[in-house]
DNA sequence: TATTATAATGTAAGCGTTTACATATACGTT
DNA sequence: AACGTATATGTAAACGCTTACATTATAATA
């Protein structure tokens, strides 16, 4: 390392225009890739950069350039890993632009949510990642018509001018439940995502279909309602174990609650999958590292966060283009939790 | 909402001062809360403001201040869970004031690390929160030399200059030891972390402790070697369990792989904690909600990300300040899945 | 009341860029 | 050789704020 571009002091574009004998100007359509500077001079000022340790300026280019050169990405909490890989994949997709990337927890209050994207949204951040939006139509009116570009991730959507990323939920709650009907179950008991998101309900539809498609009569015993956190599959579990006709398989509307399905099982002395199936969603990093390895439904969280940073790098460099909801594709991923039931009824 | 404020147009600094009749100069004075203004002409100001929706512009603050208003939180991945309890902390805390949060994730490349670390430091933020650095040796030196800000989180710190924040490991791994040598186990197998990094050398070194000072014999077979992932504990276990005198204990450096360990110990039809103790390290939100609730010794995670910031904070304003390094204290935390060992050998 | 200290406000320069516009240079035409 | 044209570079004016310094209003003191 050369030590001499380790001091402090602040290289301007000026230090660099005066010691490469150009003017700032000229630096400045070096940084900015203008093509109306002769490669001579170019690799000149380049070098003459590198030389100097010079590092841009993001403030003074973001105030006269009108752009913040930052994205915003609004998440409600960093709690399971489940954000996190979404993240990965902006982050992935960011880290091949100079975007940086703005982090701001909700921490699940709806109220903090339309408060920083009103915020966010004037200025702060040239567009906007939001990730599992609570109550997304209290504020995008606003955005639309401002034009401010934005990306919903893991959200239906609203109306056919909303950018969103999402999975195919409901088709996702349909495989499962049919691939667990293809095993000979026949009493599936199902626990619920918070129902407020539409991600939750859209698993529950599909696994209403999968029903009804087979002629299995919907029970609603069968169903039981939690928030897509662990305890509520334990809960959950628990109760619908308890039932005098207790299901042969059960499927949780996300992983982690099918954890506590498994914790809920063997806590009553049964074994998964031997005496109850358990199948998830989301198809997080831990899933397969459990034991038994979680048969899920894979939904392709790194490449939504990749796929909704492109489309807002895209409504960024094309701000009249209109972006629709994409619906990335559920897969089952068959591992080791899931299997015949011993006694068909 | 009145819907006048919601025009995208920047309302700027002059805007204000025109509309309250004063000049740009105590607008300014009033959104930094300068003494030098009366009571009656800020009121009036701020209303203005208000009325208006006027929004600060972050780059030119930045641009005439000299200071970003942001802070870069640099951390290894978002994978598990314990680096977001670290940003809740920082986040917590970065909420009391107006700064923002700029995420950078180095997806464990050490050398990316130092990259980031060298770009940051010359101006895109103000401070820089260092969460579980590899290889802070790189760069540290460079940071102290030109006394730009920097906490590290969970790092012993170099030298005595060196701000970090971490947890008590060495006492932690010698409490967990000697709570299982206390319920009887003489046999207790251990799962290092990732050998790298202090922390684990120091939890480990805390079990070597205990035992010594119990007069237990440490036996290299019982120290089998991970990474602080959760497949590592599976494996860890598994051999330890295979060992002729296997052991009646395992302690685990994490969480995660502690959860390996039970899997691996149910899959071979033992259980936890009847014929297996086990004891975590972290005490990361879901070792409560498995079963058994997971024993284990709490690292105030969330504490330490509110400590490091407000350490960073103390530093902005006052950079002739020196902070050394911070130790927060870790503390057992006895759940379900440790107890008496069946046959004392 | 005059004088001075103090509080409140205004003026203007500057932060480090981008970018429209002006100017200079090089090149092919005729 | 003179001209037009494209290419390369320079000049200067923003961008929206902070802040040192200058100025004016207000209160305290003699």
């Amino acid at each position: 390392m050369n030590d001499g571009t380790d001091q402090a002091l602040k290289i301007t574009i000026v230090d660099v225009a005066a010691e490469a004998n150009v003017s700032y100007a000229t630096v400045s359509r070096v940084i900015n890739n203008d093509v109306h500077v002769k490669q001579e001079t170019r690799d000149r000022v380049l070098k003459t950069m590198q030389r100097l340790g010079y590092v841009a300026n993001r403030q003074a280019r973001s105030l006269a350039g009108g752009k913040t050169n930052s994205i915003g990405v609004l998440v409600p909490d960093l709690g399971t890993g489940y954000i996190g890989e979404i993240i990965r994949g902006i982050d992935a997709e960011l880290g091949l632009t100079d975007l940086d990337l703005i982090l701001y927890t909700t921490h699940r209050t709806a109220s903090k949510e339309a408060n920083y994207v009103a915020n966010l949204a004037r200025g702060m951040v040239d567009g906007l990642l939001l990730v599992l939006p609570r109550r997304p139509a209290d504020f995008i009116g606003t955005l639309t018509q401002r034009n401010f570009p934005f990306v919903l991730i893991d959200h239906q959507g609203i109306g056919p001018d909303c950018p969103a990323v999402g999975a195919a939920n409901w088709q996702g709650g349909f495989t499962a439940t049919e691939y667990l009907i293809k095993l000979g179950h026949r009493r599936i008991g199902f626990i619920t995502g918070w129902m407020d998101l539409g991600c939750a309900m859209d698993r529950l539809n599909g696994y209403r279909s999968a029903l009804r498609v087979n002629h299995i009569p919907e029970e609603p015993a069968l169903i039981f309602h939690g928030t897509f956190f662990q305890p509520d599959g334990f809960t959950g579990a628990s109760m619908l174990l308890e039932l005098p006709d207790p299901p042969t398989a059960i499927f949780a509307s996300n992983d982690v609650m099918a954890m506590g399905v498994i914790d809920a099982v063997r806590t009553r002395g049964l074994r998964v999958p031997e005496d109850i199936s358990v199948i998830g969603f989301d198809d997080i990093p831990q899933a397969s590292m459990i034991h038994p390895a979680l048969t899920t439904i894979s939904q392709p969280l790194e490449k939504m966060g990749r796929v909704a940073t492109q489309i807002l790098l895209d409504l960024l460099s094309h701000p009249s283009k209109k972006a629709g909801r994409i619906e990335l594709p559920t897969e089952l991923i068959v591992r080791d939790s899931c299997q015949t039931p011993r006694i068909s009824n």
